[in-house]
DNA sequence: CTTAAATCCGACTGATATTATCGTCTTTTG
DNA sequence: CAAAAGACGATAATATCAGTCGGATTTAAG
């Protein structure tokens, strides 16, 4: 899984309405101001999560973005697979995504990507904008905190 | 992490070469051959395995690739980075190739995507193309994951 | 009914990565 | 010396990424 900088805006959108579930529409503008998202690239991603079902738009003055469902049916793994097409690190591991490949029977090394593969969507398939946003567990060894470049958090 | 059809290749010419460890050196057209590589192509690729001091070559009729230390003293994690770059799913949760995020502090499914990155590092580091030859388990058996959502597994 | 704020839509672009291909040169050994 | 092999540098077609742009439409408030 590699996860475009379109998923990421993506995901920042959708946390933030997440947030205000049950409120007034956020517009693009505020949502982009938030997130750091440039403006104009999040209306095109707006419109494809809107396609997908995942909000809705109220357009006019005081108009803007909600979410179209309960942030507890929407999974991160739902959203990475949309906007980069697959889960899995390579195709002949993939169940949404599969490609063939000529090896595939003698190949030595697919049963770890295939473990690879189980594992994350696995986690991203249960991973709920609600249950995320709350702080649940995502997996038994969630240790602590791991900190990475440099300066932890 | 994103698997390339260059880092593909290279698995399947390493794991070939591992094979045949401590016997006669194997020439690329071979090596493509029964890998289902494109032969200019891998050339490329084995150039570049050389500079990293996982094969060595012998030129001249009879000539080939032979690995040039043990299968054993190999990960897939290794040769993923190397040609990919990095084995996280995003900047922000790569040791070995991180990326600030203007969001880190803030971020909701950080977390997730830190936990994705650790399982896969984990295995891949551990997969030596001696261990992941011979068959070993590669993974830790964490069938009993953690529910994120209501309804379990 | 005008206007400002918002969404909607489609095209376009520049940079970079991917997946190779090609020509030529050098090295080795039978 | 000839055949087979690797070494090296350049080129290229395509795809993907990460936006940007211009303008049209919708809506609420004044």
């Amino acid at each position: 899984m590699r996860v475009s900088k379109k998923t990421d805006y993506a995901l920042r959108a959708l946390f933030t309405l997440a947030d205000h579930y049950g409120g007034a529409p956020i517009p693009i503008r505020e949502l982009a101001r938030r997130n750091d998202i440039p403006k104009r690239f999040l209306e095109q991603i707006m419109l494809d999560l809107k396609s997908q079902g995942w909000v809705k738009s109220m357009a006019g003055l005081r108009g803007g973005y909600i979410l179209s469902k309960s942030p507890s049916k929407i999974t991160m793994g739902e959203v990475v697979r949309h906007f980069d097409g697959i889960l899995a690190p390579i195709g002949c591991v993939s169940v949404t995504a599969y490609k063939r490949c000529s090896q595939e029977p003698v190949c030595r090394f697919r049963r770890v990507f295939l473990d690879a593969r189980n594992y994350v969507t696995g986690i991203m398939e249960r991973a709920t904008l609600a249950e995320v946003a709350k702080g649940s567990p995502v997996s038994k060894q969630e240790v602590s905190t791991v900190f990475i470049g440099g300066d932890g958090i």
